[in-house]
DNA sequence: AATAACCTCAACCGCGGACGG
DNA sequence: CCCGTCCGCGGTTGAGGTTAT
């Protein structure tokens, strides 16, 4: 038995969006918000499936998305993320406010790979092309780990305190030898700047994770109406860098 | 000027994970 | 615990634009 279709395709528009359909979509999400992206097509009267809808608002109508070319800095940036988190694109947003993990994605893919290649490094291992061999990258979040162990109200990590910041961790690279590389000026504490649209904070189903509407956005300090127990953007790295161990 | 080759990036696809019944 | 539904992610595709010949 095969997984269900996400909508019903025999009634819907594919490829690009008209100005009309994104007028639209962006009408219909100033007034109601985000969120069941899988009624949406019919409640804003577009023949799109959901998640058409999503990925074109996300990608691209959303209004805090900084348009135009990276710059240097954001290059730089992308590059140390990407050697320590890897293909994790939506991370790697997370960290460059006002720009989505598919633009990165492609500019990965169209830029900065090519940059790397041009400079001698490997884009997947992030080594010189040169000392390929024997190249077993373990990434440690040790660090975060103890802190988080610390914490014994269990490893959560709150926006409102600056202890228990990613910016904490100490990002230490084991490149094949057991040379340590550190990175000390990333910070990878979350930065995401919330849109611009007016909206009470409601609790939400994103990622898989109960978080209120403000901490989804990257947590308003000392809210006191957030009522999660988690940070979402810190909590979800948390598992993707225990992940990173096994890469 | 024509067209072939290459590049860019918006959009699609399929999968995995989380949640609710 | 199981199953169906939904969301979000990462990989891939292909249309349109640009550059080279």
């Amino acid at each position: 038995m095969g997984r269900s279709p996400c909508c019903e395709k025999a009634h819907t528009n594919k490829g690009a969006w008209t100005k009309e359909e994104d007028d639209r979509l962006t009408a219909y999400i100033k007034a109601h918000g985000e969120g069941c992206w899988r009624s949406l097509p019919k409640a804003a009267g577009l023949l799109r499936c959901g998640k058409s809808c999503r990925l074109r608002w996300i990608n691209y109508l959303r209004p805090d998305l900084k348009r135009g070319n990276f710059s240097e800095e954001e290059d730089e940036l992308i590059i140390k993320l990407h050697s320590l988190l890897g293909n994790k694109w939506s991370l790697i947003a997370g960290r460059l406010p006002g720009r989505t993990d598919n633009e990165i994605k492609n500019y990965w893919n169209t830029h900065i790979r090519r940059k790397l290649m041009s400079r001698g490094i490997d884009p997947v291992t992030h080594r010189s092309i040169n000392e390929q061999h024997g190249s077993n990258i373990t990434i440690s979040f040790e660090a975060a780990a103890a802190a988080a162990r610390e914490d014994n109200k269990g490893a959560v990590f709150r926006r409102d305190e600056p202890k228990m910041a990613p910016a904490a961790i100490t990002h230490q690279m084991e490149w094949g030898q057991g040379k340590p590389l550190k990175c000390p000026d990333l910070n990878l504490d979350l930065c995401i700047s919330p849109p611009i649209q007016e909206e009470k904070p409601v609790v939400k189903r994103e990622a898989g994770v109960g978080v209120c509407f403000s901490c989804s956005l990257g947590g308003l300090p000392k809210s006191t109406d957030c009522k999660c127990s988690s940070f979402l953007g810190f909590r979800t790295a948390m598992l993707d860098f225990r992940s990173l161990e096994m890469k």
